[in-house]
DNA sequence: TTTAGCATTGTCAATAGTTGAGTGCTAATT
DNA sequence: AATTAGCACTCAACTATTGACAATGCTAAA
């Protein structure tokens, strides 16, 4: 555990750094401590010994450490009130009524994106968990029906399916039925191994065109398994502006991450308080920081996010993580 | 009109650029060309004089100035035939029946997209001009049913609604009912001024929570008009790895223009031949070149398009271009 | 019309010198 | 025992300066 001036150092430290970017000189930061610059060297080096600051070059000021951010984060922040201003403008998302919860969430997630200029991500949850609950069919013209596929979560995938002379409509609903009656509550990622072990082998005695309707509903639910579109980003550049992100490489590199499909999903978040991530936990950048937590609510859950540079404001974001994960649960 | 050695210096000049995106030097080229490099360099300054090669400064190389990529496009180049290879390659995803056809579609410029290390963009045609056709209501569970808006074109669209003492599913058939009954064959842009002119006034009469069931409507629709999501990228920062984008603003202000769905919706095509944006054309960046065109089966409409740096391989774009949309449209 | 030859131009990379912000350490001070 | 003044030292960042080089434009000869 730190000393009291060593808490009040680092705070400052990690502060003015995030407000400049710029590596952190004793000299500058002498009088807020009421002590001489060579007293704060001499601190600043203990600090750097323990492994909360950093040095860019050998005589250079300091920058705070992953472990340095991590112990602000853990014990000198305070998660900061929204103004007034801020409430108002999200309660008039929040308050509603006509929106879906779903849609409400995502735009308060915009707001907080512009709020912060930061990069915010909503990430609905995973659907490998949810059961089939039905399929429903809706022929809408002379030669088109729709497939809707229903999970007990409320997920919904719909699927246009083309009538011709190898498929009827009846047929499709025989299909249907056959669905409907043998393979409600499978989980949706093994409906298809199902569907091809217990459906396929009786399906010639109710249907003529088995082939062609079996792969119609096979690629159907592999779309669905497989699709995991369910996130909705706001201002995915935001923070790129930041001056540590100053080479092409490094803001492509962060892009393509975001491009992702395998680490979009790898940030849903499993515990529910607010979860920080400081550079390489973050799995995106060692400048960038990940600040998420899981919501649930009546059983939808899902992950909101906020990415930004390493640098990040943490106590205004996580402060408006906070608001905003509980304005939602309630 | 040019000479003809004129027409192949420039086309040789135009293909060693885009191969490496170095200013091409009198001397490089005169062997090709069986002459002098004294004779190429006052060549080469009439190709300036008319404005079809630019230095970048005055004693550098020559590069082709936007006029000249023009030149080479309209009248140099041929497109150039797929191999083999890439034609089986396609070929597998455009035979495979039991795809809908806009996936297969999307599925393709994904391919063209690795094959030729360029961006690719499938571009649904809007819905703006799409009709009514009708509305369906699904009861999927006790507490909430999805309406789902089709159009004459065989857009989908569903959403969600939960039910609760102010909503019933009675209430909403009537609704739905009301607008089968008086909406079908409006414009999708106009749904919802009926909506409030010719329904609100009325509604009263038949529904108990007006209010509520209204306003749920006339957001859905609201939704599927605002909604211009209908597009696909494939290999989004690809091209960015040429060595022009080597500064990180024009990383960052391409990527952005990219996530930018004005921008996106602008790159919808009319025409249907194969049309190419060089440079600023492009509306992305002086050194983005777009090349796209439009596509229509069965009624359905799009744009296909592929984004790449100015110095592309032009003829390569083009001839897959053209045999994607040939194969498409048949 | 083509070409050889030459002065000229601007880029690039290397080198060197200067400045300034910052450090660590020691010895004196409180 | 803790603090501080003072000083030598380090390194990044900036500014010139230089030479090598790859082009050019132009002129005069072929």
């Amino acid at each position: 555990m730190l000393g009291k001036r060593q808490n009040e150092m680092l705070k400052i430290i990690v502060e003015e750094y995030i407000k400049t970017a710029k590596p952190v000189g004793s000299k500058s930061i002498c009088d807020s401590l009421n002590c001489s610059s060579a007293t704060v060297r001499n601190e600043m080096a203990y600090l750097e010994d323990i492994g909360y600051l950093e040095k860019t070059h050998t005589s250079s000021g300091r920058v705070p450490s992953e472990l340095g951010y991590r112990y602000y984060v853990d014990n000198l922040m305070k998660p900061k009130e929204l103004t007034g201003e801020e409430v108002l403008t999200l309660q008039t998302i929040l308050s509603n009524q006509s929106l879906e919860l779903s849609d409400a969430i995502t735009k308060s997630m915009e707001i907080i994106s512009e709020l912060t200029n930061y990069t915010s991500l909503v990430l609905g949850s995973s659907i490998s968990d949810n059961r089939l609950k039905k399929v429903e069919v809706v022929p809408i013209s002379d030669n088109s029906v729709i497939a809707i596929i229903i999970t007990d979560k409320g997920h919904i995938e719909n699927k246009t399916i083309a009538i011709n002379e190898n498929i009827s409509v009846d047929e499709i609903r025989k299909m249907v039925d056959l669905i409907n009656n043998l393979l409600v509550g499978t989980l949706i990622d093994e409906v298809n191994k199902k569907l091809e072990f217990e459906i396929k082998p009786i399906i010639g005695k109710y249907i003529k065109q088995q082939e062609a309707i079996y792969n119609m509903f096979y690629n159907a639910f592999n779309e669905m398994t497989s699709k995991k579109d369910n996130y909705h980003f706001s201002g995915k550049t935001n923070f790129l502006k930041a001056p540590e992100f100053d080479s092409a490489d490094k803001v492509r590199s962060i892009v393509d991450k975001l491009e992702d499909k395998d680490v979009i999903s790898s940030i849903e978040e499993t515990s529910s308080g607010i979860n920080v991530y400081i550079g390489d936990e973050s799995n995106i950048d060692s400048d960038v920081t990940v600040i998420k937590t899981k919501y649930i609510v009546n059983g939808e859950e899902g992950t909101i996010a906020i990415i930004g540079p390493k640098r990040m404001k943490y106590d205004k974001v996580i402060g408006m993580l906070e608001y905003i994960k509980g304005e939602i649960e309630k």
